[in-house]
DNA sequence: TAAGTACTGGTTTTT
DNA sequence: CCAGTACTTA
């Protein structure tokens, strides 16, 4: 280590330069105190070469379950514990907001909470950090607003009206998906149309939409997703001293999930780790940041977002002397589940071969189910889940997997109908609500009155009588006399509306002001509550006679009390920061450890966790690989990745199941096993009922043709599958919901069942319409049934 | 301008 | 099956 001049410009209480102890020898692994060493304690060969390990580039390939975050967290430790870095200097990236939270705890942990200043955080909180800051520098000011991609959404499709390009075949969806495309590729409008073919008229509207989506965002002074990367990128480059701030700041960088990284972030760390340039800086004294990434292409699964599985492929190459070190013991999964995984992945030829191994023994078979329809098949997860919840397991060691959201309502449907305690992560979350959005479009109007978005989308929200009509006068006299839309509200009055227009117009003008005032000086709940009571949002909600309206005015007295709760635990927080950290939570932020919940998820948020018992469902051609990938290039390959990811999540059991039917658009229509599903050594699972054995309805469907793979299964399955009775479908489930109302139940009375048949109720347990009959069938078995809405009668 | 009705079409994963 | 949209009417 050198004596190198380390400035901390924005560091708070390490401005001076840090005391480098050279203390190395000590604790180096193999040394006399290797045994005593908390930090290595426990680490294999592999895992404390990967923490003692200094050099500018570290690549850790770290498989499923190898105890990467444990060799991360153990890594940052020592850096600070050796004084070889201040905490301030250390930036550690990772995937989602709960992912970072989780790093930081443990990382204090390790070193009894001194770990104050450390960045640990998302590539786009870490950057929204960044432009804040520095966003005088470049046009834009430190409150602007973050654009999600329902947002920038709403813009495009404006803007494609006023082009009348949704007659070339334009949509709000597709120009979306290009743009972002383009902009992880760090490509603008201007470097765009440079190579563009400017004889396609196709070609040359997209130009315009592009360009009038830039402007947009930028008079309204907004960032969307890729925007937070992708310009913090340009601003180091257009801005040495700017780039030298950080580069000097932090000595090391460590990112996660590096497999995911796109373009955009990729370019991002490389002038994260840059020598300085410019005025003012020493050549020679700063080598730029050590790098650590730790990653495993074989879960690299966001190709759609543009990540590139070469950033972590050509590494070496493109760190020259970078150290390679490999964990592959799995201390995570059985024998048995790690086999199957291994089996799976081993079909993508493109890869380093990567075998994950375990000595903690083989484990229980995994356990496949075929269901007759989507209904069925949820029904046998229920059951399951119960089964172990009554042997001893707790709910929240349990995890459904499926690969669309869509696959959810089934799953509910027949949660909620069996009484089980369940949590969707992720899906239709509580943000995306229009009366959360609309209040976040009050709260964002105050912050940024420069966004147009958001004014436009509260001027007549509640419903005030300014229709399109008066909206368009307003724009276009915010245009001429070149002010914001937020302004023309200001000069209604001179405007020539009628008196009742006026008085609409101003009244709002004057409600935004007055939360302003009080913005100024801080809490976050106040402003909100002035805002929607005096706006009369939530009147207009609570006096409106359509019943959903009443669910809406609770939901904003839910955003009140997390605003209040936002308070709590940040003292400090402004308004800002309140919008910020909503922008930028992830479906996987919210989940509950504590809670004693089932968690349903799609494959894609399970990315990063484990559980001791993981359901996969739906594993059927069309689903997994889903339809949309299956003749993409590389797409079959990422959707094994995914299928891979899932498998990898369970510590001691995993099911697998798919259905014959599958209901979509109120059709159903008939499923195939997931090809995947042969790749699966047949002696790794015990199937309750296979596809090969699970005949559809009618006995000679199509599914047929594809029968001829499974008979390899047969013999097994003929052993394994139950008697004759069986064949009457007792787990059979319709599609129905109906209310019982107050129907009571006591134990010893009978019910017949639409489904399970007859059978005898044995207790009952809950209150109201949460009462719950615990139900012995005569063919079904056990089961739960919530009285309030199962399809049962009394006999 | 607002509310109500009839109709379309789209369907993956997410910071 | 749903949400979003175009069209009608008061």
């Amino acid at each position: 280590m050198t004596s190198t001049p380390i400035s901390d410009a924005h560091g708070s209480g390490s401005a001076s330069t840090p005391v480098i102890v050279d203390w190395p020898t000590a604790t180096i692994p193999g040394g006399e105190n290797a045994a005593s060493d908390h930090l290595l304690d426990g680490l294999n060969p592999q895992q404390a070469e990967a923490v003692e390990y200094r050099g500018q580039a570290l690549l850790i390939v770290a498989g499923a379950g190898s105890g990467k975050t444990r060799v991360l967290t153990h890594r940052i430790a020592r850096l600070i514990e050796n004084r070889e870095a201040w905490p301030s200097q250390i930036l550690a990236i990772t995937f989602t907001n709960k992912a970072a939270a989780e790093m930081r705890e443990r990382v204090e942990g390790l070193l009894g909470g001194r770990a104050e200043g450390m960045w640990i955080s998302t590539f786009h909180s870490a950057c929204v950090r960044i432009l804040r800051r520095e966003a005088d520098n470049f046009g834009f000011s430190k409150n602007f607003t973050i654009y999600d991609s329902s947002d920038s959404r709403v813009l495009l499709k404006r803007i494609i009206k006023q082009h009348d390009a949704d007659v070339l075949g334009f949509t709000p969806a597709n120009a979306s998906a290009k743009i972002s495309k383009l902009k992880n590729e760090l490509a603008d409008a201007e470097s765009y149309a440079r190579n563009a073919n400017m004889s396609d008229p196709n070609e040359v509207a997209f130009i315009e939409i592009f360009r009038d989506y830039e402007r947009a965002l930028r008079s309204a002074n907004a960032f969307d997703f890729d925007d937070l990367i992708a310009q913090t990128v340009y601003l180091f480059r257009a801005f040495p001293q700017v780039a030298a701030l950080y580069q000097n700041k932090f000595r090391h960088v460590l990112v996660d999930e590096y497999q995911d990284t796109n373009h955009a972030q990729y370019s991002l760390i490389r002038e994260l780790t840059r020598e300085p340039e410019g005025a003012g800086y020493l050549p020679g004294t700063n080598p730029g940041a050590a790098l650590t990434v730790v990653g495993d292409s074989d879960q690299s699964i966001y190709a759609f977002r543009g990540a590139d599985i070469r950033n972590i492929v050509e590494f070496e190459r493109d760190f020259p002397g970078a150290k390679v070190i490999l964990l592959e013991q799995n201390y995570r999964s059985t024998q048995n589940i790690l086999s199957a995984a291994n089996a799976v992945i081993a079909n993508n030829f493109d890869r380093k071969d990567k075998k994950l191994w375990t000595d903690v023994g083989d484990g229980e078979k995994i356990i496949g189910y075929t269901g007759y329809s989507g209904h069925d098949e949820a029904q046998f997860v229920a059951d399951e889940i119960e089964k172990l919840h009554s042997a001893g397991l707790a709910y929240n060691e349990i995890a459904v997997f499926y690969r669309t959201n869509a696959q959810t309502r089934a799953l509910e449907e027949i949660f909620v109908r069996s009484a089980l305690p369940y949590k969707i992560m992720g899906g239709t979350k509580f943000y995306e609500r229009a009366e959360i959005k609309d209040a976040f479009a009050y709260l964002t109007a105050v912050v940024n009155p420069a966004d147009e978005l958001a004014v436009r989308r509260i001027i007549n929200t509640p419903k005030r009588g300014i229709g399109p009509a008066t909206v368009t006068q307003l724009a276009s006299f915010a245009e001429n006399a070149e002010t914001t839309l937020r302004d023309a509200l200001r000069e209604a009055s001179t405007l020539g509306f009628g008196p009742k227009m006026t008085r609409a117009i101003s009244d709002l003008s004057a409600v935004l002001d007055e939360a302003a005032a009080l913005a100024e000086k801080g809490k976050v709940s106040e402003v909100l509550t002035t805002l929607i009571t005096k706006s009369g949002l939530i009147d207009a909600l609570r006096l409106s006679r359509d019943p959903q309206d009443e669910a809406r005015a609770e939901n904003l007295d839910e955003l009140v009390a997390v605003t209040k709760e936002y308070e709590r635990n940040n003292p400090d927080g402004t308004l800002i920061d309140f919008l910020t950290e909503v922008a930028l939570v992830a479906a996987a932020d919210d989940i509950d450890d504590a809670s004693g919940t089932v968690s349903l998820m799609t494959l894609h948020t399970a990315k990063g966790l484990e559980f001791n018992t993981v359901f996969l469902t739906g594993i059927e051609e069309d689903l997994l690989p889903h339809r949309m990938s299956a003749n993409e290039p590389g797409g079959p390959a990422e959707e094994r990745r995914l299928f891979y990811v899932g498998i990898t999540r369970a510590r001691k059991r995993l099911y697998l199941s798919l259905a014959m039917t599958r209901a979509q658009y109120g059709e159903t229509a008939v499923a195939m096993p997931s090809r995947y599903l042969q790749e699966i050594p047949a002696e790794l699972i015990e199937w309750k009922q296979s596809p090969g054995s699970a005949n559809s309805r009618g006995g000679t469907q199509p599914r047929a043709l594809n029968a001829r793979r499974w008979q390899s299964n047969r013999g097994a399955d003929a052993a394994a599958l139950p008697p004759a009775e069986k064949k009457q479908w007792p787990n059979r489930v319709t599609g129905t919901v109906r209310d019982n109302g107050d129907l009571e139940l006591a134990p010893g009375d009978r019910i017949r069942h639409t489904d399970f048949g007859e059978g005898r109720v044995n207790n009952v347990t809950g209150e109201g319409s949460k009462r719950v009959a615990h139900v012995q069938f005569e063919t079904a078995g056990a089961k739960k049934l919530l009285i309030k809405i199962a399809p049962i009668e009394k006999i």
